[in-house]
DNA sequence: CATTTTCGAAGACTATAGTCCGTAGACTAT
DNA sequence: ATAGTCTACGGACTATAGTCTTCGAAAATG
């Protein structure tokens, strides 16, 4: 499975634990809603900067968030 | 200091740890060398899958490359 | 010294990240 | 039913990631 399906699958869960919607997490991490729902359907390809932006609202190291992408990655 | 800033001093030390040149890395990687070249000076904001691509050749895992980032920050 | 390797930088380009507008469907509650 | 919330998805954008070519200037290397 590619990095960014993986990507969105991770960011999908965490966000849930967090009882985030897509729209709060939007506001929180200034980035649009639509790009949120983009992103953990694993259409697009973030940046290392908008992952730092996603993981400060989340309350997790971007370092953690990769980790959890590795798990997955084999 | 920006996290690109910041990325690019992580990405030419461990380049340089490896005994690689930019260009050696660009073929590893499968990128442009003059694009490794903007990495190190902080010129561009690399994806994940970019990160994931440039950590292979380089024996590191991407949440460990990310850590290093991550010292730097705070 | 002279030669080679390495890198910075610029310009023109293509691919895609990320925004902003909307609509429609599923679900929940009133 | 209907009003509110949430999400998928579309189209049309703008911004920037990433490529390709070239040149010249540092640094090595001998």
């Amino acid at each position: 499975m590619s990095i960014e399906v993986i990507f969105g699958k991770v960011l999908r869960n965490i966000r849930e634990d967090k009882k985030f919607s897509q729209e709060q997490l939007a506001h929180l991490s200034e980035l649009d809603r639509t790009y949120i729902s983009l992103l953990e359907r694993g259409k697009r390809r973030p940046t290392i900067n908008t992952l730092f932006a996603l993981c400060k609202p989340l309350g997790l190291k971007p370092s953690e968030f990769l980790g959890e992408i590795e798990k997955e990655l084999y």
